[in-house]
DNA sequence: AATGAATGAGCGTTCATTCAT
DNA sequence: AATGAATGAACGCTCATTCAT
């Protein structure tokens, strides 16, 4: 396989300790040690800790967010992109579920916004049309009380909570690891009624 | 006023930094220069990062989901009390956004567990109970496809995801600072028709 | 004495590597022992190396060039300044003989020129009114087959190579320290009387 | 030719750096890029540091101060000597402005001294005549207030001085490169004239 | 109570050098 | 002969913490 290169295995063990451990501020010496090889071969690849940030931060926005936003662009029936795209997100973040975290905790820091730039700019463009097309459902089937903004953010929120929030709620909850993911896997059908309101 | 004690100037700063500004590896340094101080006076006081870490989380945790714990437990009827805690959550997280994700962060440094403990202990007694009333409320109300683990876990993520992920969303959404805040505020009442299905 | 402030014995070190022992390149470990202090205090006082560069570089650049650009200015007779500067810049050399190698060395690494952009800019004011004085000089006493632009040249050349190649010559001619600083101590008024061209 | 074995390439890439551009402490992967090789393969044909400096400066040495030493110690007369001597010296030093900072900047790290042995003892040799030579011909020319250490000194002064200050003195005198090299090479005749006291 | 000064531990990074091919 | 990959040692710098006053 070709996930054997050196590259590869940084690159892996970056988004293990960062998105999926969810050491947000891990050290490059972290990083190598969980690679297996040297501090110094890390430089050697990545040239410094801000490129490996930028590097994997993208493949990882890229295969969550910027597809998500694909998949709820797609030319099919509304209901149809909402199950699929809750589908997606919920598989992206049993994979990495701190993600969000680590790209809010960079955020703050304030430094170099140029890291979500692309985010940003891609979802702006995404929801002006989307936006629209949830209002039209809304308004469709009737429901009530909600504006296409809560809609969206309704989704979002209940897909992405128990991942992020997972070191406290599978321990309050009283779930094994494996419980607390079957737990989430099976919460994709009951999101996708209760955002679409087809509680019957 | 109590207020301008050294002590409460360095919580008020620590929780300033690190639960609304979102700050979760705040130095200390920038916690005595945000609260006007000397940075040796800081461990005069708190003695070392730890124990201040502790001591704000604590009281955090106190205000905000022990809070939250005793109200659901109150006497009163069910419904009533979902939207009372709905509000309380929502408004301690106006003012702490971030609270969650400290502690999430935290914990994943799995360092001393006992920083959590409390809330824990607290939450799995708490639980225990609660979620035999919810489960009373769903066949009450013949609410479907919904256990009463995914009901807590929808009031909170519905509530506290917008808070976590604001400096994204608020962004995506193209609202200022005040906009945002209305936006979440008035989703109270939603959330609260949501949990509870009543929508008409 | 106020020599004994820290920031002073830094400064001390660094110049005495810098500029007498001729370690160009020394290490902020090297200079913070040779102060005896902590490395990390040397950032404490100076932020960083480059800082500390500066600082250093200014004042021996002030105490010697600048210095010499004035005795070089005063209005008194021509003879007596070029005597009075030989004097000074000679001084000045025997306490750092390495000065002029560091300057060197730090410009063909460069960086920021701004290190240097004070001696420069004074240096060529002063130049422009100095050249002309000189040049008088050279008609009036009709010496031959010089420049003004040799004259200064000459100046600097026989007081400053002595010192700059110290570690070579002085081994070279079989001196002790001590006797090879009498012998370029001897030289001012033979480079005196060489370059007014009193060979009497 | 033999120019193009990648040894050769290798020390005028090492010389270009270290006595041409004055980077006394050039990196191996700055002379490997300049040579245009890899920097593994340096250390194929030098070992390793240490030996690429001793190797090129030992070349450069014999080029131009043994060289020197040998047209000083030639049966020709006294004047011509100096003059031949003056202009070997000066052209060597056009080609490599540096060389004598970097053996100073070499031999204040004071590691091994053996890099300059056979310099300091072929010199010695070579000084014990000489300067008895000069001697003679001071007495014969009545030349006063001069010693022949004065006398030898005074002439590596006049030559090598502008070269080794060239980035601040060609800056200083406002001239170009070009322009200061020439300036350089007309001082030939006027150091010539100068040290042997021809001043008509 | 309050502060400037001081320190040790650690982090990101560079660099000469070596290894494997 | 030649090179990409790998490593240990060191360097500049930061930071939590302590000391002295």
């Amino acid at each position: 396989m070709k996930e054997e290169s050196p590259e590869n295995l940084i690159k892996q063990s970056a988004k293990r300790l960062f998105f999926a451990k969810g050491l947000l501020n891990a050290k490059m010496h972290e990083i190598a040690q969980d690679a297996g090889i040297n501090r110094a071969l890390l430089h050697y690849y990545f040239r410094n800790r801000d490129n490996l940030f930028q590097i994997v931060l993208k493949e990882a926005v890229d295969e969550t967010f910027i597809r998500m936003f694909s998949i709820l662009s797609e030319d099919i029936p509304f209901e149809k992109k909402i199950e699929s795209a809750i589908h997606h997100i919920i598989n992206c973040l049993a994979e990495y579920p701190f993600i969000e975290s680590f790209i809010i905790s960079e955020l703050n820091k304030e430094q170099d916004q140029n890291l979500t730039q692309p985010l940003i700019s891609e979802g702006k463009k995404f929801l002006k049309k989307f936006l629209k097309e949830i209002d039209n459902y809304i308004k469709a089937n009737k429901i009530p009380h909600i504006t296409p903004e809560d809609f969206i953010v309704n989704m979002m929120a209940l897909c992405a909570y128990p991942y992020s929030t997972m070191p406290i709620v599978q321990n309050l909850l009283g779930l094994t690891e494996k419980e607390y993911n079957i737990f989430c896997e099976k919460r994709k059908t009951m999101i996708t009624r209760l955002v679409l309101m087809k509680n019957k």
